[in-house]
DNA sequence: GCGATCCCTGACAACGTTGTCCATGGTCCG
DNA sequence: CGGACCATGGACAACGTTGTCAGGGATCGC
């Protein structure tokens, strides 16, 4: 900029004018300004100047993983967003590590983000109290944060969801549902199984309750286990998309009803095509997203929480009926 | 940091390096630096540290839709290779539009980003010499940068891997086969159909063609028209993931062999499994990323041009036979 | 023609950090 | 016991920008 200045034969602050279209330059001398820096190759140093601003104009956003589609869909929708309101996104994996989601927050931090979008990994958030204090909002997104914490959180209806995925069963005749979910110390995990027995009700019986990371061998086990009762399900019910298709491949050739929470590309083209409980990865984003830029933009309200709704999509494996035992 | 030192009773410079590991601190003073670091809540202002030293330890990324499942998997291992560095991640779709490529990498760089990563939308890169000549490292994936540009680029071998999949499905007897490929504007579907008419010679056909941005309605008319004519195709290679999907729902229920570049979740779970040319979205991301590495830390060789291979999973639909004629 | 007013422009400080250089005091060796 | 050296700590400037304030010239009204 001071060679702007010196090669455009002004004063500095002159030049920071004509960059920031502030008012009061003559136009010829705008001009002269605007050419020196075409001929320059100049451009503003961000770092300067949200040292002096105190802005940053960029939001951080951590997930489980970018690479499940689920995640993907979050982070478009953030990062649509962001755009709109002229802001950037930085993001990171914390790969279910409550470990490397605080750091990944800190980091964040110490960045000086405008605001925070956390899919938490662990359950003590405590960490974030110094930079929430600081004025540095936050917005947790498809699980809540950690007791003693009461931030603005957009949640999906989890056990809602799985009480409509179970109803659905039972509608086709199924008294015997098993359950594959996802370690219960996740929140949505917990949720759905508790969404999960409540629509069963006196049926429920936990020899058909499976509560483990995914896994091919561990989970085809559990439903060997599961198909030898003498009383075995007609039915199952994942708890998330990546169970739902390692449950595709375990139970490959057997005609099992099966219903999946969290809908995924292709379900409608396999055979039978894949009833699932739709979450909405984008409007979770895009809420979380708006929620936070109002925030930035000085709502000081109570926290929100927002629950968005779940839908069933009936595709086929959802409505097969019960009449057949499990072997088939 | 200031109010850091008073607390301490030292001065600015010494808390420095206290949070800085510096050597040449008494050992207790540190420590009291420590405490009144963590009674304070400090944590450094990360745009100054830029500021003054002029690395902002971070990167972007500019790819086409974090959601598409072939650049999330790019990105979380940019990611995973930026995290070993101790870089963070700038990211955000472009969406194939050359406008939003450009802005994006211009905002990256007036972040003063450490180097960039980008699959470009548009074919013009002109914009980028002054960054380049400034010492800000780029390198391309997916797509090499528009002419006159000669930086690092990472490509996979799209002419090759549509030799393959033309060359599987003549093995099977078919010698009608069909290309449905995105916009030729676009790199990789020329490339590819490049490659296609090579492994055809002879026997390609130009109303066997179509190529035009995904969409199931103009697909399914181009379908049509094809299997309409007096020779119809038995065979159909798509050039993308998108384009391999759409086909198949447009196909439904026809038994037409496919093959598919790019490989999806879910493939072998399909009847018949869809046999695809497999790129390796991981592999190209941390090609990239380990190569922007190296220039960042200050290898001037010649720009390097890598080409990752790709390799054909047969999973049966590329292996149906060409004797019964496109209708089933 | 003169003062008041307005429009431009510029000088300067400050944002929070780090690199350079210097001061102080203690220790060790001759 | 004196001098040199080392370990430690501090003062100051600089990174590149923007906010504040003041100055200078032109214009306008009287």
């Amino acid at each position: 900029m001071k060679d702007v200045a010196a090669a455009a034969g002004v004063a500095l602050k002159t030049v920071s004018r004509v960059v920031n279209d502030e008012p009061g330059v003559n136009a010829t001398t705008a001009q002269r300004v605007r050419t020196a820096i075409e001929r320059l190759g100049y451009s503003r140093n961000e770092s300067a100047r949200v040292l002096r601003r105190g802005r940053t104009s960029s939001v951080g956003l951590v997930i489980e993983d970018v690479a499940d589609p689920f995640y993907s869909g979050v982070t478009r929708a953030v990062e649509d967003v962001a755009l709109r309101h002229g802001s950037l996104v930085l993001s990171g994996s914390s790969g279910e590590h409550p470990a490397r989601e605080r750091e990944l927050v800190l980091t964040f931090c110490a960045r000086r983000v405008d605001g925070l979008i956390v899919v938490p990994a662990g359950s003590d958030h405590s960490y974030l109290r110094p930079e929430l204090d600081a004025g540095t909002p936050a917005v947790f997104l498809d699980r809540p944060p950690g007791p003693g914490l009461d931030v603005d959180t957009v949640l999906c209806d989890n056990a809602g969801g799985a009480r409509l995925a179970v109803a659905h069963l039972r509608r086709h005749g199924h008294r015997r549902i098993a359950f594959l979910g996802d370690s219960p110390s996740i929140f949505t995990a917990a949720e759905r199984l508790y969404g999960y027995r409540d629509a069963l009700g006196d049926l429920a019986d936990d020899r058909l309750v499976s509560m483990a990371p995914p896994g091919l061998d561990r989970l085809r086990a559990d439903l060997e286990r599961m198909l030898a009762l003498p009383d075995p399900p007609t039915a199952v019910f994942t708890g998330n998309g990546r169970l739902t298709v390692t449950a595709l491949r375990a139970l490959a050739g057997r005609r099992l009803a099966l219903v999946g929470f969290d809908d995924f590309e292709l379900a409608d083209l396999l055979t039978p095509g894949v009833s699932v409980i739709a979450q909405d990865p984008a409007g979770l984003g895009r809420a979380a997203a708006e929620l936070l830029f109002r925030r930035i933009g000085g709502d000081q309200g109570p926290a929100e929480h927002l629950t968005l709704p779940v839908r069933l999509v009936p595709r086929g494996s959802g409505e097969l009926g019960a009449e057949r035992p499990g072997q088939g």
